[in-house]
DNA sequence: ACCGAACCGTAACGTACGGTACGGTCATAT
DNA sequence: ATATGACCGTACCGTACGTTACGGTTCGGT
C-alpha cells in the first residue's frame, strides 16, 4: 500500500462522508484526489474495486482493542469489556463508519461481508476470547460465548446504529461514550456476572 | 389509497426484495405494475414520490402490537412485552423491511426520517407507555423511560438488522424469533424487573 | 541529452435511466 | 352514437456517469 494509493482511498471517503454516496462520481474522485481517471481504472480496475479496496483499507485501520491476557480479575475484566464497548461505540458512531456502511448497505453483495467480517465478527471473535477467559476464571457463567457476545453487542449499540444510519441527527460525545460503556457492562455482568452484582441498573 | 394504486406500491416492494434497489428503475416498475411510466410519473411525480410512498405504506402496514391495559400484573407484563419483542423481531427480519430499510439508508436525507417515525420511534413511543404503567403498578424500576426502551431494544435486536443490512444470509423462524423474545424479556426483567428475579439468563 | 514509464487533464464514447410525448384502447357518461 | 378521460405501450429526449483514449508533462535511469 503506497502513499499515494491511500491518498486516494482517503479522499474517496472524504467525499463518501461529505458528500454521500450519490457523489461519489470517478469524476469526483479524480478531481478530489487529484490524479486522472486513467489511473483510477489502472490501479482500482473499476468503480467497484475502488470502493472495496476503501473498504478494505478503512477496516485495516479499525483493529483495536485487544486486552491484557494476564491476571484477569473481575476489575480487569470490567476495564477490558468498557475497552471493548467504549471501542465499538466510537467506531459505529463516526461518521466514516456511518458513511461506509452506507455504501456497503447499498451493496451488500459485495461490500456487505467485508464489512461484517471486519466489524461485527472480527471485535465478536476478540470478545468471546475475553468471555472464555474470563469464565475459566469463574468471573462470568454462560453456555453459549456467541450468544453472549451478542448480548453484549446489543446492549452495547442499542438502536446507536440504526439511527445513525438512517439519517438520525445524533451526536454522542466522548463522555456519553464513556457513560454507555460503562452502562452496558454493568448490565452485561448484571445478567453474566458469576459474582453476584446488583441487578439494578441503566 | 385506491387498489390499483396499492398494486403498484407492491410491485415496487416485489422488485426491490427481488432484484434490490439498483433494479429499481420505473421502466422496471412500469412493466412490473403492468402500467405505462406516465401513469407513475401522474400518480406519484417523480423517483422520489414513489419511493416515498412505498416506504410509508408499508409503514402503515406495519402498526400492531398494542396491547392490553386492563390489569396489569407481572404475567401480562411479561406477556405484552415478548408480544412486542416477536412482533419486532419478525418486522426487523422480513425480508421486505430489509430491502426498505435499505433504500431508506441510501436515501437517508429523504427516507430514512420516515423510517425511523414508524419504526423505531412508534414502537418506543408505545412500549414507553407500557413501561410507564408496569412502572405505575410496581413491576419494573427504572429512572428514565427512553433508557428503559433503549435496552429493550438492544436486547431484543442485538446484531440481527445490521447483519441482515449488510447481506448476512440469516435465516430466522418463527420458532427462533419466541425463543429470542423470551429471552430477551427475561433478560431485560432481570435487569429492571422490581421483583427481583435471578439475574441468571441467557 | 534522451528514452520510457507513469501520470495528469480532458475529451470522447456508449449506455442506462429519469422524465416526456404520443398514438391507440377501453370504459363511462351524456 | 359519440365524446371524454384515464390509462397502456412505446418511442423519444436529455443527461449523467462509467469507461476508454489521447496528447502533454514529469522524472528517474542510462
Amino acid at each position: 500500500m503506497t502513499e499515494r494509493r491511500e491518498a486516494v482511498l482517503a479522499a474517496v471517503l472524504a467525499l463518501l462522508v461529505e458528500k454521500g454516496a450519490a457523489a461519489l462520481t470517478m469524476t469526483a474522485v479524480a478531481r478530489s484526489a487529484s490524479c486522472s481517471k486513467e489511473t483510477l481504472y489502472k490501479w482500482f480496475g473499476d468503480r467497484d474495486g475502488l470502493l472495496t479496496e476503501t473498504v478494505r483499507w478503512q477496516a485495516s485501520k479499525v483493529r483495536a482493542g485487544a486486552y491484557d491476557r494476564q491476571h484477569l480479575d473481575a476489575g480487569a475484566l470490567r476495564e477490558s469489556l468498557e475497552g471493548f464497548a467504549a471501542n465499538w461505540l466510537s467506531v459505529i458512531s463516526s461518521e466514516t463508519s456511518v458513511a461506509l456502511n452506507r455504501v456497503a448497505i447499498g451493496q451488500a453483495e459485495t461490500l456487505g461481508g467485508i464489512v461484517l467480517a471486519n466489524g461485527r465478527f472480527a471485535i465478536g471473535e476478540r470478545l468471546k476470547g475475553l468471555l472464555l477467559d474470563a469464565r475459566n476464571a469463574r468471573l462470568v457463567a454462560f453456555d453459549d460465548a456467541e450468544e453472549a457476545f451478542r448480548t453484549f453487542f446489543g446492549l452495547v449499540g442499542r438502536d446507536i446504529q440504526i439511527r445513525l444510519l438512517l439519517g438520525d441527527r445524533f451526536t454522542i460525545d466522548g463522555a456519553a461514550i464513556a457513560d454507555d460503556a460503562r452502562r452496558a457492562v454493568q448490565q452485561f455482568l448484571a445478567l453474566y456476572g458469576a459474582t453476584k452484582t446488583p441487578a439494578q441498573a441503566g
